[in-house]
DNA sequence: GTACTGACGGCTT
DNA sequence: TAAGCCGCCAGTA
């Protein structure tokens, strides 16, 4: 767990969810709801979004692109650098992307409330 | 100071 | 089983 820092409250909340993101391994994806669950649910799915949002901000690299909507859409796609930026960086790793859903999605669903336990 | 919006999710109808 | 509505917290107009 990340110790927090009250007089930094929303920072430390992207750094947490920014370092759930960084586990999330090559191939495999999550959702923005196992997030929130898995850092206790304090916060509405939302405020991992807007975590995400954040991301490219971030001091260390965050693979934002592993991480998607409960439905298995890429959402957040027209947030990256160019559209079809976060569908390649999930092709590049294996992961099959079909008009920006992800293709078996609930088998490469990788949950960190279960996976990290 | 109030209201709307947003990389969403869960519950209810 | 599918579709719709409401709530979460923060930022901006």
């Amino acid at each position: 767990m990340i110790p927090r820092n009250p007089t930094e409250a929303h920072r430390n909340f992207f750094q947490e969810v920014h370092e759930v993101v960084r586990l999330v391994p090559a191939g495999r994806v999550t959702t923005y709801g196992a997030i929130a669950h898995y850092l206790g649910a304090r916060h509405g799915a939302r405020m991992v979004g807007w975590a995400m949002m954040a991301a490219h901000t971030a001091d260390a690299y965050v693979p934002a692109h592993r991480v998607i909507n409960r439905n298995g859409q890429l959402t957040g796609r027209l947030h990256f650098a160019t559209p079809t930026a976060m569908q390649e960086a999930l092709e590049a790793e294996g992961v099959r992307v079909l008009d920006d859903e992800v293709q078996d999605f609930r088998r490469l669903f990788w949950d960190p409330t279960t996976e990290l336990e």
